[in-house]
DNA sequence: TCGCCTATCACCTTTGAATCGG
DNA sequence: ACCGATTCAAAGGTGATAGGCG
């Protein structure tokens, strides 16, 4: 998983570098998200994770599930949930694997998902697992029910919020760290296209019991009633029984994740192997090839296109943390020695800020400098859900020894609308921008950075859980 | 014709109120 | 009166399916 150091360390502790040789300085900054479930998203992360999307609403399943440790246990802190685009692509389903089938589709309105629990004491966060079970995606862009909108045939990632915050108003004033997971990505879909997720979710989700072959449920009778479903279930089956083949079935091409490509020649560690496993036999891997993504049709720009959807401006020096804190690297959970491999979690400490901050001369010449480029041009503003949005944005002042950690509200006085449309696609740069020490990079990059300011928006939506 | 979306279905789990017994 | 266990029905989640739409 991967996770972005709360910058506020910084502030408040003594230089960077020091900071990063004694990590248990700061509480702050240590703390530590865990994916629940991290098998069976591993299994699915395999095969390529895909997430039926409906007009109504939609639950995840495997559903989101994570452990916190690290937090201040008086503390109040808030829980927040968004899915933020894979890259820029719309895909579709031919011929048992994946294929780019052009550009994304402008983002629909950002909205994020706030956990029930929220605000609570870090004491109950970290006393148990916290589920976002209830959280559901919809592909109904005029949704009022507060539902993650995504679009159909695109791909998503999760990403977790951390706030310290006494109550809902005061999250503009906090300090968030974000955190994502790898094996957390999926394809929105309308209808399962893969056979193999399908089988998976029947045999997972309780509520899919009705669909498990064993015993004689009456799914049988159903499916006996239709040839066609008889043959597809007959289908469906015998891809199952070639799972053991999977590797070299046509479907799992090798990824070449430039971050993980440079170790393909060994792999030390076991443990380092199997982690990296899902990504190298993913589906997604011809889509995603360094080479595929710029003859795709889509040879879009996908800096481009977060700057339209998205709207979570970051200037270009704000790019290496997201770019290492998100790309499709070996995922650090697993490779980390201190992995979680065995523990059927995966864990991540947060080691990348992933705050902004208040933007001053150097960022605005940073901004100025990038929208000069072929692909900086600023977005037109796009499809933000401002109704019941809490809009937010983080703010921080980058200079050293500067005490600012605030949140400022995207239409204050502080920040014109405009820049709210700033640069946002190096959130989201292609994975052909990894480098290949992705964790050491990251933390570089996040202190090296430290002078500039930056600044970043989460526009958050909460009334869907309260 | 094809790919995608949606309404509907039957089956299942979850949830909470009602009931019962100690 | 209180508490815990059990029962039951309603609510809601699931994938399958057929048909609609562009």
């Amino acid at each position: 998983m991967q996770s972005i150091r709360d910058l506020k360390a910084n502030f408040s502790g003594p230089p960077p570098t020091s900071m990063a040789a004694n990590p248990d300085a700061y509480l702050q900054g240590n703390i530590r998200m865990t994916l629940d479930d991290n098998e069976l998203w591993r299994s699915f992360h395999g095969i390529g994770t895909e997430m039926i999307i409906t007009k109504p609403g939609r639950r995840m399943f495997p559903h989101c599930k994570i452990s916190l440790s690290g937090l201040i246990p008086c503390a109040k802190y808030i829980l927040l949930v968004d899915m933020v685009p894979e890259d820029g692509f719309r895909y579709k389903w031919n011929k048992e694997k994946w294929e780019v089938a052009g550009k994304a589709e402008p983002q629909p309105p950002c909205r994020t998902y706030l956990h029930p629990d929220s605000p609570a004491p870090g004491s109950h966060w970290m006393k148990q697992s916290i589920s976002f079970l209830k959280l559901k995606l919809t592909n109904n862009t005029l949704d009022q029910h507060g539902h993650i909108i995504l679009h159909s045939m695109h791909r998503y990632h999760p990403r977790f919020h951390v706030v310290q915050a006494d109550d809902l108003f005061s999250v503009r004033w906090s300090v968030f760290q974000t955190f994502t997971f790898p094996e957390t990505s999926f394809t929105a879909v309308t209808a399962y296209q893969n056979t193999k997720i399908t089988k998976l979710k029947i045999d997972h989700n309780p509520f899919a019991k009705g669909f498990r072959d064993e015993g004689t449920s009456k799914k049988s009778r159903r499916a006996s009633k239709n040839p066609a479903s008889l043959e597809k279930r007959a289908k469906t089956s015998d891809l199952l029984n070639d799972d053991s083949k999977e590797e070299h079935s046509p479907d799992f091409c090798q990824s070449t994740f430039d971050g993980y490509e440079g170790d393909d020649g060994e792999l030390p560690r076991r443990k380092e192997e199997d982690a990296v496993k899902d990504e190298r036999f993913s589906p997604w891997g011809a889509e995603r090839e360094p080479s595929a993504r710029t003859d795709s049709p889509a040879a879009v720009d996908t800096r481009d296109l977060y700057n339209a959807e998205q709207l979570v401006p970051a200037p270009a020096s704000y790019q290496p943390y997201r770019v290492h804190g998100y790309g499709k690297s070996p995922s650090p959970s697993s490779s980390s020695a201190g992995g979680t491999g065995g523990s059927g979690r995966s864990s991540f400490e947060s080691r990348v800020p992933d705050v902004a901050t208040v933007p001053d001369h150097e960022s605005t010449k940073s901004r100025s400098n990038e929208a000069a480029l072929p692909h900086g041009g600023l977005p037109p503003p796009g499809p933000q859900d401002y109704t019941g949005v809490l809009n937010m944005s983080m703010a921080q002042a980058g200079k050293p020894g500067v005490i600012g950690h605030h949140i400022y509200g995207p239409y204050g006085a502080e920040q014109p609308l405009g820049q709210w449309s700033g640069p946002g696609p190096a959130q989201y740069p292609p994975p052909h921008h990894l480098t290949h020490d992705y964790t050491s990079q990251a933390v570089h990059h996040g202190y090296h950075h430290g002078n500039v300011a930056e600044w970043s928006q989460y526009p958050l939506f909460s009334y869907s859980c309260w």
